[in-house]
Order: C-alpha cells, then structure tokens, then sequence
DNA sequence: AATACCGTCAACCGCTGGACA
DNA sequence: CTGTCCAGCGGTTGACGGTAT
C-alpha cells in the first residue's frame, strides 16, 4: 500500500495541531502567487514546518477564497438532508452540491447537529425512516418506488430557471432529468418529443462530468408526461426510465418537491 | 467559584484508488 | 505486472468554549 502519513518521513520536526496566523499567511500568499501544485513541495517552498497534506486540508476547510462563511441556511441544511438521504456519508459528493462548503464543514454540521434534529422529528438519520415502526419490516418492505430526492424546488433541481418556474409550476428542465445508480442526473440538452414515446437525450451527471446517452426516457405520472398534457403540480411525481442506461437504474422512482 | 459535562469544529489518521515509472 | 507516490476521502480525535450542577 503505497501511502505517506506525515509522520513516516521525519527527517526534520512537523509541527502538529492548530495553524498560526503566520503559517496561515504564509500558505496562502504561497498558494495565492504560485499555484498549488504539488502538495508535497508546498510547506517547503512556503517556509512551512508542515506535512503536505496537512497544508492541503488547511487551504480547502479553511484559507480557500471561495469559501462560505457562516452557519448553514435552512435551505442548505434541508439540501443536505436529502443529498444524504440519497448519497449516505459520502460528504465530498454533498459538498460538491453546496457551493462555498467543504466536505467537512458538511460532515460536522451533521454530526453535530443535523442527526439530531432528525432524530427530534422522529426520523433515523441513518435510513431516513421515521423511527419506532417495525424496522425489519421497513427494510424488507420494497416500497413502490424509491424517493430519490426530495425537497424544495430550487434544491431538487439546482439549476432551475425561477422565472419559467414561476410562470409553470415546474422547472424548466422538467423531463431533463434521470437517475443512475441512485445519483440524480441533470440532462445537458435534449431533443424534445411531446409524445410518450421517449426520447433520446444526452445527460450529465450533476456531480460530475461524465456524459452518458441513454436510449430512452420516458416521464410518467401526475401528467408530467410531455409538454402536450403535463399538469404543473407540486408533490410526488412517479418517472419512469428505460432502455440501456449503462448498468444504471431502470423501473419507476419518484421525485418530491414543494 | 469550581468542575463536570456537552457540543462544535479544526485537524489528524489511515485507507483507497489513480497515475506513473 | 508490481511498486511507489500522491491526492482525496471518511472516520476519529482533541482542543476549546459554553452551560449545568
């Protein structure tokens, strides 16, 4: 296993614990003119007593311009939930979802908190079940279909357009997204069909680059079937997918959003 | 006033997987 | 194919401040 913990090369003294202002100002004057290259090189070019990746951790949980200050907002902690919901603890997925926030941030602020307040409404934080039922049962139960994603509007769909959803009641992408694997997928661009037959689109990931092709994608429920007969409305809405998704999900999944 | 307890958060540790020689 | 290096990830730890006893 060829890993390197900062104490398997000692040949001078690493300093340990927190960061002084001056250290912090060194790396990030270092990081700000030079670039951050390579991890490893950084303290000893920067005039640090620290490991690699020590310095690497205190740049993104902490010196990193673009990062949020602040307690989390109502909408950032609801987004989370459901992230978590459909992800599990995998936080750098989460954070990528939250601009500003960092994996550990996320991580804290759900340990810390978010399980908490979970548990006070009378949900698991682990399954996102509602605690006291027959749990066995919850597990072997295959429910309908799966909630994927639930929440506010702007949260299901990261990059929906206000103005057409205010005008529509749905977002403006609406039948531009999938599921794989249990990730939610936002659809690059798509030709559009107002029947129900499908249609072939191209997606990418919302947490990543990758660009997949599927065969078909077909919409069903609440009349959100093509842009001939859908009825904007709020609440569960039930899609459906097919065709050859590379391995990924295929059958019914719901979509929750308010 | 002292101290025990608890919550939060920064930082560390160990592991994994990708890149490369 | 194998070994090494490295970045990145998630779990854990420890310091610190606030609150309760």
């Amino acid at each position: 296993m060829g890993h390197q913990s900062c104490n398997s090369a000692p040949k001078q003294k690493l300093r340990k614990g927190l960061w002084s202002p001056e250290e912090d100002e060194k790396l990030y004057n270092h990081i700000i003119r030079y670039g951050v290259g390579c991890w490893s090189s950084v303290p000893k070019l920067a005039g640090l007593q620290r490991c690699g990746k020590s310095c690497r951790l205190r740049w993104i949980n902490y010196l990193r311009p673009d990062l949020k200050r602040g307690s989390f907002s109502q909408q950032e902690e609801d987004l989370i939930v459901s992230l978590h919901e459909m992800l599990g603890n995998r936080w750098s997925q989460i954070a990528s979802q939250l601009p500003g926030r960092t994996d550990n941030e996320i991580k804290n602020f759900w340990n810390s908190s978010l399980k908490k307040k979970l548990r006070q409404r009378g949900i698991d934080p682990a399954t996102h079940k509602p605690i006291g039922g027959d749990a066995s049962e919850s597990q072997e139960e295959k429910p309908d279909n799966p909630t994927i994603l639930s929440g506010p509007v702007d949260q299901v769909f990261p990059n929906f357009d206000q103005q057409y959803f205010t005008e529509h009641g749905v977002p403006p992408s609406m039948g531009f997204y999938g599921v794989n694997n249990s990730e939610l997928y936002e659809y690059g661009y798509g030709e559009s069909s107002s029947n129900s037959g499908g249609s072939n689109w191209n997606c990418s990931s919302v947490s990543g680059n990758e660009v997949l092709n599927w065969d078909s994608v077909t919409h069903i429920g609440n009349g959100i079937l093509s842009e001939e007969n859908f009825e904007p409305k709020f609440g569960v809405h039930t899609w459906q997918e097919h065709g050859d998704m590379n391995g990924g999900f295929e059958g019914d999944f719901n979509v929750e959003f308010f």
